[in-house]
DNA sequence: TATGAATGAGTCTTCATTCAT
DNA sequence: CATGAATGAAGACTCATTCAT
């Protein structure tokens, strides 16, 4: 079934002597395959979206597994590590998801075309990158915070409700959530989408204290506390 | 790009008395467009799957538009209203959410192509069911919970660092999330992929009380206060 | 090639107790294939326009050919009968074309699907009914007609710069062609068509007179000398 | 309706260093399209007359609406250009239909394919080059010979019957007419199908004397006035 | 007499891919 | 580096035709 919907936006980028024309065509790729799927998204339409031909696709990148290869090394294992790799065995679970959901809305703030990618192709059970992206998940890192939680759970300080495992998910998975839907946000409720800041004030609260608890504490100490590396 | 990969389970359905062509067609059809996005559906991958030739497709549903008409019309706003019609305007917003949460998890446990769809194809920029099934979101009943759970945070009971519209957006989110990744839970974990009831467990847990509180109130008493009508 | 211009008129016959099916058929066929061309008229298509199914053509015509064959036989045979019958083999041949371009205008009136279907199914080298139809083209009477044409050029009454057989051609493909482009005319000129009255003074003035004769004789001794029979 | 009948001469071009592949597709389309039909001609059939694949027609034209903007602009509006752009004002109405016969005889047996066409796909209400081509038609041209026309009908000179607009269609008309039916001619009457020049004797007598007139003043003098530019 | 179901073949079109230049 | 030409395969869709009812 061929999607007629939103059509290419042609004469784009077209030329960026800063950007050389491989990364051009990733770029252009990442954005169709976020906004129609990557089965849905052929190598003309890439092509023609970065102002080059198709034949320059199988040029740079061979074939479609090659070119798949290509945003999940080059784009979306960067993507996991910016997020996971300042995170520390020692940190307590909650200083862990603050930062792990921080770093996840400002990375995705600089490459939009995240959350609909992971949760079609990678969260998918037919996604096109499962393979290639999900062996990249440091599960060992949410093993250990889970493992936390669970701590946490036994001593009391956390609520014993929740699954720890899941909860690294829900966290994770709350963040992308919001962040894909922040465009479809003003169409349904024709109110200005949030901002960036209002999004991680409220997801953090959400996840730290949920609609029940009225006093919580603030989060104002953790912060910044640690700078992320520069994204790639 | 054409996708290959993950072919058609054959020699399925082939003939059920029960059930006639065109709801076979249509069951086939949102099994597929769940695990491979509408744009990547072929017509007659979906007659394959349902044991019948593509021109039956045209057949029952004329083209492409109409089957999505159909799948809109018949499945997915059936499917909202099972969720939301039992919401009353009275009731406290963390009532409503719980229903809301409930009747998610057990609608998509016997719909359970619905979340992958809803995430592609509905709250995506780009979903091709978008037009067809965000108008019959009931706006206003999200509206009014958003109103009493601001009224919550006024008075000081509810906490007062959520954003009302976007928490009743969340709760929904978290649900079909979950349920969208329960099948790459094991997968990713290697731990059985949670049962329903403790989905629902943790996820109202979260909703209602985040990480941090240690001692919530019991649900026992908000479940099952309304028996959901017979889902479609 | 399939065309997708000028749809078709919806809900137009469906029902005249005095007409049956078959001949309501036939009437939406003979309209259709004038306008489109038989090889690019569907039998779904002339069934819509005459209200009916798809299966009823076959019901009625059995398949594409025996259409043809009705087409032919009931419709355009008796066509040439109306025209030619009268023509007898003592006239003059002044008398008998101007009695064959009375008759063809006044059949064509009636019939204004006839010119096209006969240009195009029958004069041209690949018509789809060129077998069906040219055979009952009376070729006997023509060739009287071009022999007696030839006697008058040579005792010096007909201009002998003249083609006998051609000009019976002649005569009856430009009656054919005013009536075919008779809606055309407005839109290249911006003018009323002219009436069938104007059309037919026209025609005989340019086939007895030509450019040049600026003292024709008046034509008024000729018109209705002989009733034409009810056509069919 | 599909055709069947007909089939193409396999295996004829092939191979043709001299023209290129997009001329011998345009080529094969005009001479389908006089022999079927635009409507009734698929791109497989052209280009298996061109000796190519279907595929290389949408790399030359696109898609059908483009072929037929190629078959316009490229063959059709030149062959007007051809036939019109010797007339000029100030000729007499019988010089300037003496030329355009002239030209449209030999232009049309240059491009054979022209006669069918124009009737059915420029003529015919629903014809599928109407729009495309009736609009490059020099009116002002045909209308100012139509004045000329009525001028001489003023001062006696010309046939006063005649309708000076209707006077331009009919030549042209009869033109096509007779050209397009050269091939119809021998199978009707046995008798070889007459020469170009016979063809132009013709009609130009009947377009200027008509029948009755038994002593028309000769052409000769008429006679290759004005070279016609090259055609295209 | 009439119709709904069903299908194989064919049409237009797009695509990934190859290749010569 | 880059591109135009070329093609086989596949997708959406239409159609003539058959058949059971």
């Amino acid at each position: 079934m061929r999607t007629t919907g939103t059509a290419e936006r042609p004469g784009r980028p077209r030329a960026d002597p800063d950007r050389d024309a491989r990364a051009m065509l990733l770029a252009a790729a990442t954005e169709l395959f976020a906004e129609h799927g990557i089965a849905a998204t052929s190598f003309s339409t890439i092509a023609k979206r970065a102002g080059m031909t198709p034949a320059m696709m199988h040029y740079y990148f061979k074939d479609r597994d090659q070119l798949l290869d290509a945003v999940a090394r080059e784009r979306l294992v960067p993507f996991i590590a910016y997020v996971w790799d300042p995170v520390e065995p020692g940190d307590s679970p909650v200083d862990s998801m603050v930062g792990i959901v921080r770093r996840l809305l400002s990375g995705i703030s600089q490459s939009p075309w995240v959350p609909n990618t992971w949760m079609r192709e990678i969260l998918n059970e037919s996604g096109l990158l499962r393979e290639k992206v999900l062996r990249h998940i440091p599960v060992e890192k949410v093993r250990l915070i889970g493992q936390a939680i669970r701590a946490g759970q036994t001593s009391g300080k956390l609520n014993p409700e929740l699954d720890p495992l899941l909860y690294v998910f829900s966290a994770v998975g709350l963040s992308m959530l919001h962040m894909a839907t922040i465009k479809v946000w003003g169409e349904i409720f024709h109110r200005p989408s949030p901002s960036l800041d209002a999004m991680q004030r409220h997801i953090t609260a959400l996840l730290l204290d949920g609609l029940r608890n009225s006093s919580p504490t603030t989060l104002s100490s953790q912060r910044s506390k640690r700078t992320p590396r520069r994204q790639p």
